[in-house]
DNA sequence: GTTCCTGCAAAGAGTTTGCATTGTG
DNA sequence: CACAATGCAAACTCTTTGCAGGAAC
C-alpha cells in the first residue's frame, strides 16, 4: 500500500475510534497523525512538536502528548522505551512487529524481525503462567565497518 | 558462593578498580556497594538513597547517583530501563545474565534465562555488520491465575 | 448549550550540575 | 597538601496537570 493510502487508512481508523468513544475529531489530531505517518519515524514528543511548529501549525506540547497517548491507545502508534533518552514513537499501521538494534557509535536505530522470538516469549510466559501482551528487545551494538559513514554523527545510547 | 562472600569479592573488585583508576576508597562507596549486594534488588536510585538514610547513613542523592555510575562502569552493577518509571539497578557479580518479565497486574519483576536468545542476537547483529555489547528483552504480561496473590498490589508498568 | 479539547504556564518526577567543604592518598 | 569526592541546592529534561477559553457535536 502506498504511503498516502496508509495515512488515509490511519485517518479512517482514528475517526472510527473517536466516534465509537464519543471523542472529537479535531484538526490537531488529524495533523499529528499525518505528520507521524508521512514525515517522521522513531521520534520523541518534542521532535514532533517542533516539526509541527516548523510547518506553521500552532499545536501545544500538551496536545502533542495527549494525542500520542490517544494514538497509542487506538493502536495506530507504538511507544518505545530505549535507554536513558525520551520516549520514542513510531507509526504502526501496515508495519510488521519488529525489534530494534541501536548503534552505540552513531545512535542509529535499525529494525529487525526475528521469527524465532515469538516462540521464546510464549515459552517464557507459560513458564510463569502469564499471558504476554507485548515485548521489547533492544540490542546495543558497535559498528564493525572501519569507515562507518555514521561514525561522524553524535553517538547516543552510549553510556546509559 | 554465600552472600557475604560475594559482597566481599565485589568490594575487592571495587578496590582494585579504584586504585587502578587513581580514584578514592570512600566509606560512601563501600556502604552503597554493600547495600546493593546484601539488601536490595531491582531498585531505583531514590529507593537506594532512602534505604541508606533509614540505616542511619547520611549519603547524599548526588553521591548515590555518582556511585551507581561508577559501579555500572566497573561491571558490578547492571542498569535496566523498563517502561516509563525510573532507571532500575541490580547487582551483577555472581549472577547469570538474564532478562525480565514484568507483570502488568502487580508490577512484579520475574527473571529468566533463555539460551536460545544469544544466537538470535548474534545473528541479527551480524546481519547489520555490528558487534553486540548488550541487550534488554522485556516481556510485559498478565497473570493467568484467577487468584493471583499479587493482584492486590498496585500495578506498575500498566499503561506506558 | 454541553462537553470535550486546546493552549498556556506551573508543577512534578527523575537526574545532573556547580560550587564550597571535606577527606583520601 | 593536592585533588578527588561529598553534600547541598539549584538547574535541567521530559512529562503531566490545572484551569480558562474555544471548538465540536
Amino acid at each position: 500500500m502506498s504511503p498516502p493510502a496508509v495515512t488515509q487508512q490511519a485517518q479512517d481508523i482514528l475517526e472510527a475510534y473517536l466516534s465509537q468513544k464519543g471523542l472529537r475529531r479535531t484538526e490537531e489530531r488529524r495533523h499529528i497523525l499525518q505528520a507521524i505517518y508521512e514525515e517522521l519515524s522513531h521520534f520523541d514528543a518534542d521532535t514532533l512538536h517542533r516539526h509541527l511548529t516548523q510547518k506553521g501549525l500552532r499545536i501545544s506540547r500538551a496536545t502533542v502528548y495527549n494525542t500520542l497517548d490517544l494514538l497509542v491507545e487506538c493502536g495506530l502508534v507504538k511507544r518505545y522505551h530505549f535507554s536513558e533518552g525520551p520516549t520514542l514513537y513510531e507509526r504502526s499501521l501496515g508495519r510488521r512487529q519488529h525489534d530494534h538494534l541501536l548503534c552505540l557509535d552513531c545512535g542509529d536505530i535499525h529494525e529487525f524481525c526475528d521469527p524465532q522470538l515469538g516462540p521464546i516469549i510464549e515459552g517464557v510466559a507459560q513458564l510463569f503462567q502469564m499471558r504476554p501482551t507485548r515485548h521489547e528487545l533492544i540490542i546495543y551494538a558497535h559498528c564493525t565497518k572501519t569507515h562507518c559513514p555514521n561514525r561522524t554523527k553524535n553517538p547516543t545510547f552510549a553510556t546509559k
